[in-house]
DNA sequence: CCAAGATTTGCACACGGTTGCAACAGACTA
DNA sequence: TAGTCTGTTGCAACCGTGTGCAAATCTTGG
């Protein structure tokens, strides 16, 4: 007893408490291996003694998988991406593989750093849900036979997958939910970031605008964030003439919006001002928001993800991922339709 | 060119690719060792052109760290555990570490099968963000050489170290603040969950008001979220006599009540109640709510966690960490102490 | 040009697992 | 009892890296 090894126990130390060999030990924990019942069970009591645990590195070395995921992630205390975050762990998980989260900056280095990291770790897969990674470097990945998903990234590279969400489609459908409110002076509230998908939402409601011959400002007044959208709100309403229909890009900015709004220039919502948000996050369904949004299937998106981390070859599902489409959600922040035009 | 290795490549082929041995490669990699300038150059061009990194699995085998540090933690929608696993993986990422994050249930069984991952996965160590792990496990691990770092977890076990907030204290702060706002009836919003941390507080209240006479209700309408929040105004409001100063275990929990006074109640914060959180979570800032309530310094939390990670051996740190002291920020839900007394 | 010292290099083993292969034991049949 | 078949077991090689040690090379001084 009290075999006080400094460090972890190995198989070897359980072999020789058992009185067998380090590969009846190795069998015992491998599934379908062939092991009698009797030894089978001398090693159990063994390492339940001793506290052992397979060490996945070493067993990552023979075999090709080593059951780590990468996820590179920025801004992780942002309702969405945490949310995002939470289904994945779990969902990966629940496959036997585990998430190795990497926080990055967004800038072009940190995320290479990141994606080296899981090149480093022998990542089976990364999903990359900020920051568009060189090009290079994710062949690189694609390369070692790492399973790369892009989330949102509109670049169209050769060899990762890259899972989009109707942006375009669904900023439209906010331009003309807004318009049979009876708004007449709309505007977007945007924000800095300037990533793909906020920019498709953005010029994608500007454009539909524009089919009508209304041109539509677009305010950005900071990082995607509650301030950005409040900022956007003060310069809109400092001078007379302001919104009457606002599109948020993200929900976090049309909440910033629809306080500032109300707070600081006495508007009420939706009376004075309608207003539609992106993602559905939590918050938006407080009482004091009721924000009218469109929601990301968080949980279907995150099962198509695992879906083409487990299943074949990137050969065969690079791009053919069919965009996901966000589901508008009726709440309180915009006028009802008025019954006859 | 163009050497298609299933799978990644190895400092073997980079070796061979550039003339020189299999040690050299390692040692171009390893920091402090004794290579010419001459086969660096060699070595570095030749890992370039294959897209070679150091398999970090293979090296912690030697080395007896692996660099991954296990974070256990439930509900990461949450702003706060959000906020917690944003600043743990990017301060751990700063010392060349990684963290592991494993979603857990918070039961029993789920939190087992979590630290018996960072077991297999030889973490350094593991950051018990929620769920109370079996003192056996936890004994693995600390007998495996693993740093275990339990937050606020009330339970003295030998071996982790406890990184604790002034849980009771604190909450014996937001009843004087209550009372110096001449609050008479107060009520104390809590949750099902019954967490060490959680319980502290609500029982702390109850007991320091206790001591002026007083008796306060403890509300638990389910769990640690908005919802319950919300759920416990519509119990105490339907009847007459509801409270007139409430303190919300969580900052989750305190915006769900004032979003229910205030829309299903037509109360006026902090007029005809005032409200005190615990956290001070982003969402406690917006101005919808502009709820008083303590902050957790999660910064300095991390740092200190980081610390104990990074330091000399548990025998040294077990309980010895001082407690976490939350400070009042003060906002609007409160009514201010009147002039004179 | 030689010896001594400093630096670089390669060999071989270790780390902790998995696994093909051959040896072995036991059960059954003729 | 010998022969065959099935199921277990241990040996040894391998996965990709780090590193002590001795050999080899370069540098320097006389």
């Amino acid at each position: 007893m009290d075999i006080k090894t400094k460090g972890f126990v190995s198989a070897e130390t359980v072999a020789r408490l058992a009185g067998v060999s380090r590969s009846a030990v190795s069998r015992t924990f491998t599934d379908g291996a062939s092991v009698s019942e009797a030894t089978r069970k001398k090693v159990l009591e063994a390492a339940a003694v001793l506290g052992y645990h397979v060490n996945h590195l070493a067993r990552g070395l023979s075999h090709d998988r080593s059951n780590i995921i990468g996820i590179i992630v920025s801004e992780i205390p942002t309702p969405y991406q945490a949310r995002m975050l939470d289904e994945m762990t779990r969902q990966l998980q629940a496959i036997g593989k585990v998430g190795m989260v990497i926080n990055t900056t967004g800038d072009a280095e940190s995320v290479a750093n990141a994606l080296r990291q899981t090149l480093n770790f022998r990542a089976d897969g990364v999903i990359v849900l900020s920051g568009t990674p060189d090009a290079s470097l994710i062949a690189s990945c694609v390369a070692n036979g790492q399973r790369v998903i892009l989330i949102n990234r509109s670049d169209h590279i050769e060899g990762p997958a890259n899972l989009a969400v109707e942006n375009a489609e669904t900023a439209r459908e906010a331009y003309h939910l807004l318009r049979r409110a009876g708004c007449q002076r709309l505007a977007v509230v945007s924000s800095t970031a300037g990533t793909p998908s906020l920019s498709a939402r953005d010029s994608a409601f500007a454009a539909a605008a524009a089919e009508d011959g209304l041109s539509v400002p677009i305010i950005r007044a900071g990082a995607t964030g509650y301030a950005a959208g409040a900022e956007a709100a003060r310069q809109l309403y400092s001078r007379s003439g302001g919104p009457d229909g606002v599109f948020g890009v993200t929900d976090l900015l049309a909440l910033g919006f629809m306080d500032a709004a109300r707070h600081s220039f006495g508007l009420r919502v939706p009376q004075d001002v309608s207003i539609v948000g992106f993602d559905d996050i939590e918050q938006a369904g407080w009482e004091s928001y009721a924000l009218t949004t469109f929601r990301q299937p968080v949980e279907e998106m995150v099962q198509l993800i695992v879906q083409l981390l487990t299943q074949a070859g990137p050969d065969e599902w690079a791009h053919v991922v069919p965009p996901i489409k966000p589901v508008p959600i009726w709440r309180k922040s915009v006028l009802p339709r008025p019954n006859a035009g």
